[in-house]
Parts: structure tokens; sequence; C-alpha cells
DNA sequence: CAAGCCACTGAACCATGGTTCATTTCTTGA
DNA sequence: TCAAGAAATGAACCATGGTTCAGTGGCTTG
């Protein structure tokens, strides 16, 4: 044998690989998927075209794990609001606001998760994105029911209604050239979470929540 | 001169304009835009692929136009409630029940219209189209809250939420494959209902309206 | 019925953008 | 330094599906 692969060498492939994907990233930051073409992808990365096919099968492998890594980071960060020890009315009103505010503010980048115009492998990796969401907005109404904080209802329905109301509500502020509501994102998505919260039964947001969640969670840990 | 269009013939040419759009839209009937290939619709239809070009300056321009017709027609459906008689809420709860209710039935063609991954110039049309139906509820909305009967909120934005829950919460139900809730399809429709009456804080949906707004057109009549 | 015009035909064409692969360049262990 | 193999290269390749166009046949009028 005359060949193998030594730490050095495996570094820097997963460093070429970190790379294409940030390259990626990037492009799909800025442009949406449809500007994500491999070979626009590899000059950003500094590589050939065909080099990206030794570290992912297909531009669809490529794009997939694009949308997985931002997306996990996304539902994570709600996640961590949902599992948090507050009562359900006070996640549910905090998981509502990051999401409507965190894709306000990352508005390129949210449009191409939840609402850009993708092929059909794509989208179904969004549909799974939307699930999850739906999901974790499940799980904080059961608690809510279950505590008496929220009258009874079909939690999965009115947890899907909540995941497409967000993301079409905030459509016309996330489409790429709109501006519409630059100067007031944050009243467009305090109305947003109004209306959800109307939805599922909840009495209305208090105004400037803040950062109730964390101040709760530091009582209960002193 | 020696030929100029008779009636016949400009009927004729009417008839294979239209049976073209009838071949386009029986194929996204049966298997969205993505089965709507030029040439499959050109067979369909009976006549040579480049005969749909003497028709049609694009296929982009065919598919605008089933998109338009189809649209159209369930919007008219829509606005003929919105624009009856009856009390804002009972016209919103009509007017939910319908555009839930038909697109659970139509599933193919409303999955086709509403939620199937298309490219960006027809995805143009159907934010138009969302945009429309937002504009028939926002109308509703306004109504309602100038009469008292709904409290004050931003209509614009409740009417962006209504317009978005509805499909997204319908994309289980709709989507071509699923089946989930083939039995129970008037249940799930009155949920979402209950979800959009609530959130804009109008009381819960009385028990099997029916045809509540034909009767009260009706003795408006008499 | 002839001349001219128009609609129709469908196979060839083309644009786009993902994928391949023969060739070149680098790494490693001896 | 050298042979063996891995990794990188990028121009050629290919698949898909929309679009064109030279040739054909059918209407229309004089």
């Amino acid at each position: 044998m005359a060949y193998r692969q030594t730490d050095k060498v495996s570094a820097r492939l997963a460093g070429t690989r970190r790379g294409i994907l940030d390259a990626a990233r990037a492009l799909v930051s800025e442009g949406g998927f449809a500007a994500a073409q491999v070979s626009e992808v590899a000059r950003r990365a500094g590589v050939a075209t065909g080099t990206i096919y030794r570290y992912f099968s297909s531009k669809e492998e490529l794009c997939r794990q694009i949308f997985r890594e931002v997306s996990a980071q996304e539902m994570d960060r709600l996640a961590v609001i949902a599992a948090s020890g507050a009562p359900a009315r006070v996640r549910l009103v905090e998981v509502l606001r990051t999401f409507a505010g965190r894709a306000v503010r990352g508005r390129r980048l949210a449009y191409a998760l939840l609402a850009e115009p993708v092929d059909a492998n794509l989208a179904e990796e969004r549909a799974f994105f939307r699930r999850t969401h739906a999901e974790i907005f499940a799980r904080i109404l059961e608690d809510g029911i279950e505590a008496g904080e929220l009258p009874a209802t079909n939690v999965k329905i009115a947890a899907a209604c909540i995941a497409g109301a967000i993301p079409t509500a905030l459509i016309g502020p996330l489409a790429p050239q709109s501006h519409e509501f630059d100067e007031d994102t944050d009243r467009v998505v305090e109305e947003i979470v109004a209306f959800c919260l109307a939805g599922v039964g909840a009495a209305p947001p208090e105004r400037k929540t803040g950062k109730i969640v964390e101040k709760i969670e530091r009582r209960a840990k002193a």
C-alpha cells in the first residue's frame, strides 16, 4: 500500500465540504435556491464543478443538506422555547414571535425556506419543515389545554393553521422585492401573533413580553 | 383578396382553442401542472404540438390562462357569497366553508392551484389568487368591524392569515397521495373555520349553517 | 377550378443546467 | 525520489421539455 488518508487530509476534505455548504448557503441567502446552481456554488467555494460531486451525490442532495441545516437551526430555537418551564400560553406567544420575527429579519433566507418556488423534492423537505413546526405548536397547545389555560380544540389542525398563517401573512413582507412593511415589522409580527392566539382561544398577548421565558427559567433555577 | 376568415372558420378556431384549454385543464386536474406538457396537451386536444403555438404564445401563457380560468371560477363563488346581504359573520363563515370545502372535494385541482410546486411565473399568478382571496376576506372583515359584529383588528393581516391558514391546514388532506382525512373531511373543514373565526374574534360558528346565505337572500327578495 | 392565403403538422432544434469522466495534480509510504 | 492511489479539474455530455419552421392540405373568392 502506498496511500492512506491522513488526519491532515481528512481535515482538509471536511473543510472543503464545509466550504461548499457555506458557499451554497450564502447563495441561497442572497438569491434563493434558484441562485444556487452547481457551477455557481463551485465557483464561490473555489473548487471545480466536478468536485461538488465528490461530496454530494447530486445537486438535490446538496440543497436538501442546506435546507436541513438552516431549518434545523431555526427549529432548535423554537424547540428550546417550547421546552422551557413557562406556562403554555407564554411559550406559545414567544414561539410565534420568534418564528415570525426571525423570518421578517432574515427575509431572503426565510423566503427561500418558506415560499420560494422549488422543485418537488425540495418541496417535500419544506413540507417536513412545516410539519415539524406544526408539531412544536401542537405540543404547546396540548399542554395548554391540559393545564386548562386553553379551551379544547383539535390541536393538529389548529397547529397547521398557525404554521400556514404565519408564512403567508408574511409573504408580502417576505417577498424579496417588497418593502411594504419595512418600517413597522414589529407591528406586523404582533398582529399575526394576536390572530393566532385568538385562533386557539387564548387571551391576547401582553405588550412587549420581552424575554419573559428567560426570566422564568432563571427564576426556576434560583 | 382571395381569402377572408368566415364565421364557420373562426368558430372552428374558437373551438380548437377551447379544446386546447380543456385538454390542459383536464391534465392539470389529473396530474397537476407538471402533467400539462405541451406535447401532452396537444395529444389530448387532438392537434399537433405546433398548433398550440398558434393559440398561445408560450406554454407559460397557456398555463396562466388555465390558472386564471379555474381560479376566477372559484373566486366568483366566494365573491357572490361575500356580496350577499347577510351579516358579516355569516358571510365569513360561508366563505370559509365554501373555500375549504371545495378544496377538499376537488383535491387534485386545489392542490395544483394552491400548493403544487410551480415555476416562478405561475407562482406569481398564485400569489395574485391568494391576494384576491385575502381581499374578499378583508372586505367582509371590514364590514363586520364597522357593523360592530367583530372587534377591530388589522384586517389586511388577519385576511392574509386566513388565506394562508386554510390551504396549509388542508395540505395534508390535499396532497394527492394523502387520504388521511378521507372519512371526515367535514370535521376538518369545521375545525379550520372555527380557528379562523376565533382568530378574528368572532363567535364560533353554529353547527350546520347549511345554505343560510341563500335563505337570507330569498327572504330579502320576498 | 385556379390562385392565394391560412391553419396544421411534427420532427428537428435549442436552451438550460445538472452530471460525467479522461486527464492532471497532489499525497503517501517505501 | 518513485510508484500507487486519491482527489480535483472542467470541458464535454446528456436529458428534459419548450419552441420553431419548411412542407402539406384545406378554405375562400373570382
